[in-house]
DNA sequence: GTGCCGTATGTTATAATTTAACAAGGCCGG
DNA sequence: CCGGCCTTGTTAAATTATAACATACGGCAC
């Protein structure tokens, strides 16, 4: 298998718009449960995994958990914020730090391809 | 079992140092294992904990491995360049790139805490 | 010293996450 | 129709991480 369903993709995707938090595969694959009994861990992760190749989902690679894109631009890399209280991420957009952070790396020879941004705290509702 | 002992901290350490590469928890416990049998899982992961309590470890979160310090500070948020080819991990420091990123989430009122900062691409040998 | 308590350490077992490898179904050209 | 290829599904297992239980060590009251 190599293309995951456009149909598993969409409703994937719904499944984390409608959580609104952070969620493991596996909390992603019971909630689709609920509708279809037999679904195996490899039809979320691909469905997944096509969803962050199109950008319209994210992976939040310190927590091992996906959050649906919040905004509508195809392709970019997001800086991720993420509340370690309620579990909400907030997503930035600032292409600028990231060409900082490729020149930073480049200093020594090396090639930026991909960054991966992510930052923990609390949210402003958590904050307060 | 809190506090991981200090002397599996700096064996843990060697090991990491020796190897060059990141090192996954159960690389990590195979190459100590040459040394003494009976070892676990727990150990190794107390001491890498804390050892990045000290700063002397970094956990690569994309990868789900650790690598040693290669800077000497003790306390300090290292932005990680990681050649997906060879593997080898480049340290930087970087202070106002974290502190425009804590500007870009307060945005919205979050207050920043920590920062995950990894540039995956290619190494300078790689690249070449 | 001896017995008790708390801290440090170790181990077993299992949970959680991810992927490899195999199997089955459907569509298209011939 | 039939054979191959692309898509999808499933089983099983590898990898990563932690909870819960068990043991040992060391000080301190007495």
């Amino acid at each position: 298998m190599r293309t995951p369903g456009a149909d598993r993709q969409r409703q994937v995707l719904k499944v984390l718009r409608t959580h609104g938090r952070p969620m493991s595969a596996y909390e992603i694959l019971n909630a689709m449960k609920g509708g279809e009994s037999r679904l195996a861990p490899p039809t979320v992760y691909r469905a997944l995994s096509a969803l962050m190749d199109a950008g319209s989902a994210h992976r939040l690679e310190s927590l091992n958990a996906f959050v649906p894109c919040q905004c509508d631009e195809a392709d970019h890399t997001p800086v991720l914020a993420i509340c370690e209280q309620c579990g909400t991420v907030e997503e930035h957009a600032d292409p600028p730090v990231l060409e900082r952070l490729s020149k930073i790396t480049e200093a020594t020879g090396f090639r930026a391809r991909h960054h991966v941004v992510e930052v923990h705290g609390l949210c402003g509702s958590c904050a307060a």
